[in-house]
DNA sequence: TGAATTTGTTCGATTCAGAAACTAATCTTC
DNA sequence: GAAGATTAGTTTCTGAATCGAACAAATTCA
């Protein structure tokens, strides 16, 4: 039950019932694929004429196309229908503190190219690197006519309207707009993206399908530890662009001092540096505050790999870091009571050494049973969630809910 | 952007274009009554004939009317148009722990009539009490032809769907359906909701008009704290009617016990009773756990009485409220990034006295600077939030967007 | 070979938005 | 006070979409 904003509004037009039944007919296929006219038409309660005229259109645009005739009992035999994704393509970006991704991917999400290379901070710079690599990448494959779009995901706050970075600590921006330049360099629509959020976005639209009504929260835990979240199918984005930063939240004030000044915060805890200073005993410093890169002596992956070499002080502090992911977990739960939680970041690579502490820590503070008992599924490695999130980032608007009312 | 679900999705019938533009018809003129139907074509971008038979259809399903024609500076005058309100009548129920009030109201949440009594912790005695009542009230006032349903506030988790109450810890209830049986002794539509998120839907249909989009959050602080999270113009409900429950999240683990067997739950620095017990220098009870409801020393409203005397410890104690108050509300704040946040409960009356430690508080935690200049807004006293959200519960549903797709 | 069954298309009826013409009511101007 | 201008509200026709039924196509089974 939503209320109409009467500022901001979209009343139906002679095509608005058309509009909506295509989506909805586009949203079948791909969730049934393959399917036929007349599976269609059983499916929405409707007459198959519809289904007919609606499927014309959709083929007219490109958006699914017949495949072979399928097998039936009786009967004619079925054509079947299936989602064109193969051949439209996005270009992905993963914009990080060290290195940048480049994917070319299929708006199913498979991967068709991918490289990396060391992040430029300064923006111009990294933008005609960016510019010039994603035009070498297209020329590669042939996908110059067949890629609809560029999905550049940043760890950072981003205005979705106008496509401006406010501000992405770790990069050192603020108030950066790299999406125009991109546009007029590469020639393809551009959408840039907080972290979190993308990654929320690829859960959504490219994860597992057949999951219950969409409604969870996506936390990456890395440098910093962030959340995006999904209420009734809609990505929350918060009046000034900031939901889910449940990173500072407290968890205890006389907890390790936290790189935002405050102390105990959720992100104090858990993040990748506050799991590698509690191994090594000293303070959190901030890893993009460090002159040179290398002077990072020890990463997650290591940490890991020392834990399950048989060092017990170092899986210690990385079951530490679950339980206090849990206590979180547990806040986020109450405040919002999802369905379903996923957790992403490198710590799932030790999933099964820390999934009873997330447990245990998110009992401690759910409130109602059925809080408690909300799933955790931790991101299956090498999915790549930011790259994916980007390409949702494009894909998506093509298969969402028109806005109505 | 939403994602269509397709295992509950709802096709356009030829109709649909109808009910989509009738509703924002409906809420055109609910926000700008009085206004004509030339008003409403400008602003809806669409021929005047349509609007008049949208407008045919409206008063003829009773929703609006005619008043008297306008000025106009040249031209024919208009027939101005009205939301028909004052003779659509609700019954608004309040269940809380000591009391019980029932007030006849009409759509636009105006009090006609308004009693109440000491609460009854039976179910079915307290149902057959609530039948006679209202049965009583609507004779004495003629409104039986005239009433459109029931709302029922309790503090405690509620099915919408079967209208049950899973479990409302104040009154002692598991798993009771009052609905049903109310249904049958009244004959009317009865609906049932969660006080604070009951609260937020007033909110939402019955406050102050001319906001910006419907995105924030109501926290109300009583004997419990609690929040009904609105986003989008959407209540949010979570996936088993639990979100909202900010309240036993944690602002310090080695804070005073709560009431949940936690240490330093939010409630249990910002609830009643938690301010009444910093001034008692006593452990936190519950209100609803004593044999008698007279062993109740002292209030709220007394405490906050004692500070505005000159007792500069209730004051202090008042004040500590406000700074913790707004420390969770800060992490509200940066969860959901709301464009509002209001506050509801006793603690209103010394706003004055703690909308400076609030600030304070907030800023403490709020991590952008958007964040941290939300807006929070006092409930004004003696508005009955809880009876307007009984009223909001059968009124809303007749303004809602339709749902499509 | 023909009946039954299922798929997909076509076509008229109905319901709507959209556009324009039309009537009604009022003010201004000559 | 009549003519013209202006605005409000209604009517009417057209086109787009659902709805339902009839129809053609393709296949299995007796």
């Amino acid at each position: 039950m939503r209320k109409i904003d009467t500022r901001d509004f979209r009343r139906a037009t002679r095509t608005t019932s058309r509009e909506i039944n295509r989506r909805i007919v586009l949203n079948l296929v791909r969730d049934h694929q393959p399917v036929s006219r007349a599976d269609l038409a059983r499916r929405m309660n409707i007459g198959r004429g519809v289904v007919t005229s609606i499927i014309q259109e959709l083929i007219g645009e490109g958006t699914i196309y017949e495949g072979a005739t399928g097998h039936a009992a009786r009967g004619r035999r079925p054509t079947m229908l299936y989602v064109r994704t193969q051949d439209r393509l996005v270009v992905a970006v993963d914009v990080r503190f060290s290195r940048t991704f480049i994917m070319l991917s299929d708006f199913a999400g498979t991967q068709i190219a991918l490289e990396s290379f060391e992040t430029i901070l300064a923006p111009e710079l990294l933008v005609a690197e960016l510019i010039e690599r994603i035009n070498r990448i297209l020329a590669a494959h042939g996908a110059h006519g067949r890629c609809e779009g560029v999905g550049i995901v940043v760890p950072g706050m981003v205005e979705r309207m106008s496509g401006r970075i406010l501000v992405a600590p770790q990069l050192g921006w603020r108030d950066v707009d790299i999406r125009n330049a991109i546009f007029d360099g590469v020639g393809l629509p551009v959408s840039i993206e907080n972290a979190p959020m993308a990654c929320a976005l690829a859960q959504m639209w490219l994860g597992q399908r057949g999951n219950s009504s969409d409604n969870f929260v996506y936390v990456t835990v890395s440098d910093g530890v962030g959340a995006g979240i999904v209420l009734n199918g809609q990505l929350i984005r918060g009046d000034s662009n900031s939901a889910g930063e449940f990173g500072h939240n407290p968890l205890d004030p006389d907890g390790p001092q936290c790189l935002c000044g405050a102390h105990g915060c959720w992100e104090a805890y858990t993040s990748n540096q506050a799991t590698l200073s509690r191994y090594l005993g000293r303070e959190l410093s901030p890893i993009w505050g460090q002159s040179t890169r290398q002077a990072v002596p020890l990463t997650i992956e290591d940490l890991i790999a020392r834990a399950r070499g048989g060092d017990t002080r170092a899986a210690n502090a990385i079951e530490a870091t679950g339980h206090y992911l849990g206590i979180g977990l547990g806040s986020i739960v109450n405040a919002l009571n999802p369905s379903q939680v996923f957790v992403g970041g490198e710590i799932t690579a030790a999933w099964d050494m820390i999934e009873v502490a997330v447990r245990e820590g998110i009992l401690e503070r759910a409130l109602t049973r059925a809080a408690g008992a909300t799933p955790v599924v931790p991101e299956q490695m090498g999915g790549y969630p930011r790259l994916r999130g980007a390409t949702a980032l494009v894909a998506a608007p093509h298969f969402a809910a028109p806005r109505v009312a």
